[in-house]
DNA sequence: TTGAAAGCGGTACCAA
DNA sequence: TTGGTACCGCTTTCAA
């Protein structure tokens, strides 16, 4: 037993009775090969179990089938559905993933791609990760290697990103909620030092300006992301105004924080029933990560960032890309999906 | 411009002024080097800013660093959690995860491990997918790779996995209820095909058994995992049952569920104070892949399944395996914890 | 302490 | 249509 060898093309070669050469071209089906012999050396693959060395191929010059992958966290839904698209896409065309996670700071950043060079990537993506984009797609071009960044936000660099199109989305809320006859529309979550939600606050300001409806800076309210906080900050925001019919929450947290807080304050205002206190006063909108399942009951409309898409996207933009024509990328922004609340 | 050719070993020699032979024995540290060449030789690699091409040391007959990982579903967040503890603990031994998604079916799960052979990875790791385990096994030790499963449940196959104890996880949140003065507990969602559910039922009734309490069959209700679904249950079943005290869920969105639903039921009944209601009638325990912020202010007491622990701890069970003697691990069984609402 | 050379498993060019 | 063979980048004896 022990170290069992591993089939090689040697193997195979001897078992068909022919060269090396031979195998290899039935391989990869590129010389004219008679089908006799064709046949045989497949039935010699088949019986003997080999597996082509990859290691070996890449080695010679051939492409290695690997694309490099960099992800801040892989347990945030964005990532996680983002990187879920990738392998999808990349293992449809035959190639395959090495995953790093990004745990901390900007020198472990370097370090990430100096490994996945070593491993032969053909391509490098980097999910989520701001600042630095230069030196490392210089670091990454020597080694002629093509390589892309996706993010949730736009990039602080200026280098090519896939990311979602957050002014948009935030219009789409924003729109849906104006043509169901909201005027007064406020906005919960998220923290200003937030790039996404600067974006988004980008595009709700813009479309209550193009509609002509009132804004005002303090109907913004910043807001950490849990329940118990939204609820308060909910509540407080409608005591102190009254008018208001609608609020955007910066994501589902804050969303469902937000209906709890209206529960109660429809309770303790005496309604004798809450579903139509909600209906008749005030509708939330908010942004998802992924359309969720858990979140299937509760009265809010989402507006899905498209994760999976941009993962498929730029998938297919590191397998399309030449490793010379890097520098034409121009940023690919992928729109959201809004989910009206049924009912 | 082009293609820019990557820096070898051999433009280290050349640069240090010494053979490869040597550059290669200061990489590895191996041979005795005097200190000067030493020197020489890394200034060289630095100035070239030189990485060693794993492939080919890989090919040579050194190990090549790579982890195979293929895992079922990405985006649920128990295997996001596994994945991730997965990396963590692969990237603090200098290894890397070549990650495949298991799409569909039987065939396509051979498929997948001869792609991660093909690509010379030194052992696989199969999370979350069920059958066909002695052939995958088989077929990985031919070519001397470890292969070690990871589970929400235990395998149908007779092969090694690391995996929750949930019969300690539902004993957990059982003697939790009943420490805490509940002595009609009933159970909600799940369906009754599904093998981790069949564990934790077993653990939920032992314990009951075990300190003399009641047990009605029809107090296991299954449910769909939706909120509205749960609610539904968890109302008609209270009706039905006025003495029940406690509750315990089977995932986190069904506990949400019933924690609406308690709330109507509440409001319903006309009592003046839904967290009144609650408190004073039915408490609620539910297990939970991960601790989530989402769930921070709802009062059910969550049993979280360790996922990342059994990430790091599959991880370094296959750093330490020899390709050899895996037939000797046996199942690895990983606790679950409990946190309880606060207040 | 260092260098020369033989592979690892393939590919691809050049002959036959 | 096939076979021989020189590599790819690195490690590792074996000599020097």
């Amino acid at each position: 037993m022990s170290l069992v060898k591993r089939v090689t093309i040697n193997d195979v070669a001897l078992a068909a009775g022919v060269s090396v050469s031979t195998v290899s071209l039935v391989l990869s089906g590129k010389g004219r090969i008679s089908s006799a012999t064709g046949e045989r050396v497949n039935a010699a693959v088949e019986k003997l179990g080999f597996v082509r060395n990859q290691q070996a191929v890449a080695l010679r010059g051939g492409h290695s089938g690997r694309i490099g992958v960099i992800v801040h966290n892989l347990c945030h839904p964005f990532y996680a559905e983002l990187t879920a698209g990738l392998a999808e896409e990349l293992e449809q065309n035959g190639r395959m993933l090495m995953l790093l996670q990004e745990g901390n700071g900007g020198e472990r950043l370097q370090r990430c791609v100096d490994t996945l060079l070593a491993q032969g990537v053909d391509g490098i993506i980097i999910a989520g990760v701001s600042g630095r984009g230069v030196a490392l797609r210089e670091r990454a071009a020597q080694s002629g290697v093509t390589l892309l960044f996706a993010s949730r936000d736009s990039h602080p660099d200026e280098v090519a990103v896939v990311r979602p199109d957050n002014q948009q989305a935030a219009r789409l809320a924003t729109e849906y909620l104006i043509n169901k006859g909201h005027q007064r529309i406020a906005w919960l979550g998220g923290h200003s030092a937030s790039l996404a939600r600067a974006e988004r606050l980008g595009g709700f300001c813009a479309t209550l300006l193009q509609y002509g409806l009132p804004f005002h800076s303090h109907w913004i309210i910043e807001c950490e992301s849990t329940q118990r906080r939204a609820a308060e900050a909910v509540v407080s925001l409608l005591r102190r105004n009254p008018t208001i019919t609608a609020v955007v929450c910066h994501n589902s947290t804050v969303a469902m924080g937000a209906w709890f807080g209206l529960l109660r304050a429809g309770r303790q205002s005496g309604e004798d029933s809450l579903d139509s206190y909600y209906d008749s006063r005030i509708a939330l909108a908010a942004f998802a990560d992924v359309p969720e399942m858990m979140l299937d009951d509760v009265p809010v409309t989402w507006v899905t960032t498209p994760a999976r898409e941009i993962g498929r996207s730029v998938a297919q933009r590191i397998l399309r890309a030449e490793p010379t024509e890097q520098d034409t990328a121009n940023s690919f922004i992928v729109p959201a999906r809004l989910v009206a609340h049924k009912g």
